[in-house]
DNA sequence: CAATGCGGCGAGTGATGA
DNA sequence: TCATCACTCGCCGCATTG
């Protein structure tokens, strides 16, 4: 692979870990953000709100951001926000006033336009979306799930109606076949849960897309090219690569379930059940709040869920995305 | 049964080489 | 300038949890 990939951006910063000089293979075991979390503080967190509970809470020692291996975020120490999606957010602020808008593109604002109607096609003026600032020398803002509570319930936003069998989203007039799909879908609307990157700042309304997305910051690549050393962050990457690369076509069965993978986030390692990342998580990783909280919940629920099970015990991130 | 978690799809964008 | 590839993220379907 001549490309220079994964490098978005040079300048990268003398002493700085260049990641990106690693094979990927490496990278995604030998990378060590996080022991680096004040467990305490991200127990607290984590306690804030079952629902609100971001999965990924991590906060870092302050000079984590020079630990930062994503390329996205490497080599912008002086940017406010560094990653990727900021250089976006910025892009797309400085379009706000050109005829392209991205369509695709929300604007994180915390606050609720008054009219929701022209909500996707309205860029609102952007107040600085969020505390932006990670200077070197800042700490970092905790992971924050916010739920505005200033902000109306969905429904104002986005009425819901029925008709023709379907429930109806007032706001796009797109209909779905379950109340809970709309209400769901009106979140895309309506920006009353920002899941907040503790890096950047970015908010998101899932919070798998949060955790997602910080694995831009943390570098853990868990779906690694089996015929080459690259490592991609999302299976669909990963995916097209070997498609492109290697012209291998992955074919998976009607609605196969794949192999659901368990993802350290703390170091990018992979297991494929979930005991063995929690031999993992003992092993290397004994202080880690993960592991403290999956602890403290099986001691609560007793066995409430089952070593495999995706969710419940994991909600706390331990597992990465992969999947199905 | 609603809420939440997760993976997949699709598309926009950046970086790089030809 | 264009093509290619990787990165990223919004959103939806489905599974799981409480």
């Amino acid at each position: 692979m001549p490309r220079a990939f994964l490098v978005k951006k040079a300048n990268v910063s003398p002493g700085k870990r260049n990641w990106s000089e690693l094979p990927d293979h490496k990278r995604g075991d030998v990378y060590i953000p996080v022991s680096i979390f004040p467990p305490s503080k991200l127990m607290m967190e984590a306690e804030a709100s079952p629902a609100e509970t971001t999965p990924l809470c991590l906060t870092k020692r302050s000079d984590m951001h020079a630990e930062l291996p994503s390329s996205t975020a490497l080599g912008r120490p002086q940017s406010p926000v560094g990653s990727a999606e900021e250089r976006s957010e910025v892009r797309k602020r400085s379009q706000s006033s050109s005829t392209y808008i991205r369509a695709k593109i929300k604007v994180t604002t915390g606050e609720l336009p008054p009219d929701p109607a022209p909500l996707s096609l309205v860029l609102p003026p952007v107040p600085a979306p969020h505390p932006p600032a990670l200077s070197p020398d800042a700490t970092v803002m905790p992971v924050v799930t916010t739920t505005t509570s200033a902000q109306p319930p969905m429904e104002p936003v986005s009425m819901v109606t029925r008709s023709t069998g379907a429930f109806m989203c007032q706001v796009c007039q797109k209909s779905f076949q379950f109340q809970r799909m709309l209400n769901r879908h009106v979140k895309c609307h309506n920006e009353t849960k920002r899941h907040l990157c503790s890096f950047c700042g970015k908010g998101f309304n899932d919070t798998f897309d949060l955790k997602r997305h910080v694995r831009t910051h943390t570098g853990v690549r868990p779906y690694k090219c089996t015929l080459c050393d690259k490592a991609f962050t999302q299976r669909c990457s990963l995916e097209s690569h070997m498609k492109k690369i290697h012209s291998v076509t992955l074919s998976y069965a009607y609605k196969e379930r794949r192999n659901k993978l368990y993802v350290c986030e703390e170091c990018g390692h992979t297991a494929a059940t979930q005991d063995e990342l929690l031999l993992h998580l003992h092993t290397l990783h004994p202080d880690s709040p993960l592991l403290k909280g999956k602890a403290a919940r099986r001691g609560g629920r007793e066995g409430g869920s089952t070593p495999g099970s995706p969710q419940g015990a994991e909600s706390d991130d331990t597992t990465g995305s992969a999947g199905q």
